[in-house]
RNA sequence: GGCGUCUUGGCCGAGUGGCUAGGCAGAGGUCUGCAAAACCUUGUACAGCGGUUCGAAUCCGCUAGACGCCUCCA
């Protein structure tokens, strides 16, 4: 008996605009796909909040008992800067810019990308694909596609023709656009594409001479569209139908109605139940970008050296504010909420790290089952981590007053307790206790911290209060802060 | 211009047609030689205007504002 069995997670799907029961297509597992970072640039601290949102799910799902497939790809190969017929690729131009290789500014950044998410505590997925990896899969779908005939070929490129597939499919059925207002809007071209409606896109480009990337086609030497890789590597990994798809809000168009179009003109079917998608981070109230200054590298808030934040914080400390929000709300970063987060985050520390210390009784005063099942159902709720931290909270409350003897608790409750806490903390949200270590005695300053706070304790006893008070403020001077427990002093460094 | 999302107390941030979210800050208390730390207790709310309803912050409409997408983006 596994644990999903007794629990009903709903998710929002994107699809339906409703939250829904979720059923796996195959009783006991589930297939997950989360659409990847291009890597052509250090990653973005948004694509952080998204990637650690599935994160968080994957772990849930996987505690619950699932066997899941989670799969999240590597954008590797160029696509272009936009979606009119010219422009550089992303990649290309990267390379050109720093001189080297476009596979080494992939690698670097692949580099980058994982360095990140590890300090970030993700787990890694189950399969992480790359979309040079993958051309051949992608030439033979654009094959069926054409052979379907939903697209076709001009001077060595490929377009997906979604005026066609719209007469007997809905294009725009995930984000709710209708083609018709798409054509209204779209914005002149200067009449040198080769498409045939400026909503068509492109399967397969035709390389240019200077074009690096390239590989050979049975229409050109070229690389794939942006839209295909996803297709063709989900459809390998996970089938033409899966469970779950993912990914940041801003692919939902096109990228993601792309991806639909692409199966259900390859393949005639939907290509999957649930789509999930994850909100935006901005910071102080505006969208992250680069340009306008409005923008932190994720390792700049671990050393704390970005002028939009006063400290370094830990990754614990950031992955517990952005679970705090819940994944489909806009999350605004801000050096005051990090700041409450931390301390917040600590509280919770503090109190997981007590449990072992809590008295025992003959009876419970509290209703320790009920609260766990409090904590489970607010995963199930469309993974709401916030009502999650929430309940962890209300434990926090319990620990302390068990230490106050205002409750009590049973051997077997505080089991139930420990175990609950301790799993959704830390295997199901991903956190990881990473706060300041009080001294333990085994370096130097350990070592001289502990004879001022003997030399200290001794001048309180004699009431030389002016030299205890010296000791314990010009310590403080240096940064090294005396906290009096019941257990006697500690301290901490900063 | 089009499409969509959102607007909650000092700040962040959940949620529901009638019942305490939670965190941070503030206030009161316990502890302390004093303080800090820690812990306990605790006030303040649902953008504005209409409507539906026995009852709405929660549903509907309008207004104002914010954000996102429509062009590469998680």
């Amino acid at each position: 008996m596994q644990l999903y069995q007794n629990q009903n997670i709903k998710i929002y799907n994107s699809l339906t605009g409703e939250k829904e029961q979720f059923k796996s297509i195959h009783e006991g597992s589930v297939g997950m796909y989360v659409c990847g970072p291009t890597v052509y640039s250090n990653v973005h601290l948004g694509n952080v909040r998204t990637f650690m949102s599935f994160d968080v799910i994957f772990r849930y799902l996987k505690y619950l008992g699932y066997k899941v497939r989670y799969v999240r790809n590597i954008t590797d190969a160029g696509h272009l800067e936009n979606d009119a017929d010219v422009g550089e690729d992303r990649i290309a131009k990267k390379a050109r810019l720093e001189e080297i290789e476009p596979m080494e500014v992939v690698q670097r950044y692949t580099v980058d990308f994982h360095n990140i998410l590890n300090t970030f505590n993700f787990l890694p997925p189950s399969i992480e694909p790359t979309a040079t990896g993958h051309i051949i899969e992608q030439i033979e779908l654009i094959k069926t596609i054409i052979d379907n005939g939903f697209a076709y070929e001009v001077n060595g490129s490929v377009y997906f023709d979604v005026h066609k597939y719209n007469e007997s499919n809905e294009y725009g059925i995930l984000s709710k656009r209708k083609l018709e207002d798409l054509i209204h809007n779209t914005r002149e071209l200067d009449g040198q594409s080769d498409k045939k409606n400026p909503q068509d896109f492109a399967l397969w480009k035709k390389a240019e001479p200077a074009h690096i990337m390239r590989w050979p086609s049975p229409w050109s030497d070229g690389f794939p569209g942006w839209h295909l890789e996803c297709t063709a590597m989900s459809t390998k990994y996970l089938g033409e139908h899966f469970d779950i798809h993912g990914g940041g809000m801003d692919l939902k168009f096109p990228h993601h109605e792309c991806e639909i179009a692409q199966n259900q003109a390859a393949k005639g079917k939907s290509p999957v139940n649930y789509w999930m998608h994850a909100n935006m981070l901005i910071m102080n109230g505006k969208k992250m970008a680069k340009s306008t200054g409005n923008f932190i590298l994720p390792n700049e808030i671990f050393t704390g050296d970005n002028p939009h934040i006063t400290k370094a914080f830990t990754p614990s400390v950031a992955r517990f504010f952005m679970l705090q929000a819940h994944y489909r709300s806009v999350l605004d970063f801000t050096n005051d909420g990090l700041l409450a987060a931390e301390k917040g985050y600590n509280r919770l520390m503090e109190a997981v790290k007590s449990l072992s210390e809590l008295k025992i009784s003959d009876k419970s005063s509290i209703d320790i089952n009920a609260w766990k099942q409090k904590c489970f159902e607010a995963m199930n709720d469309d993974f709401n981590s916030p009502i999650l931290i929430a309940n962890l909270f209300e434990a926090v409350k319990y620990i302390n007053q068990i230490k106050d003897g205002t409750v009590t608790i049973t051997k077997e409750d505080l089991e139930t307790l420990t175990k609950t806490i301790n799993d959704f903390t830390f295997d199901i949200l991903g956190l990881k206790d990473d706060t300041i270590q009080t001294n333990t005695g085994t370096d130097k300053l350990s070592g001289t911290v502990e004879l001022l706070i003997k030399l200290r304790q001794e001048a309180r006893a004699n009431k030389d209060f002016a030299l205890s008070d010296k000791i314990r403020d010009e310590l403080a001077e240096v940064g090294i802060k005396l906290k009096d427990g019941k257990d006697g002093t500690t301290f901490t460094t900063n």
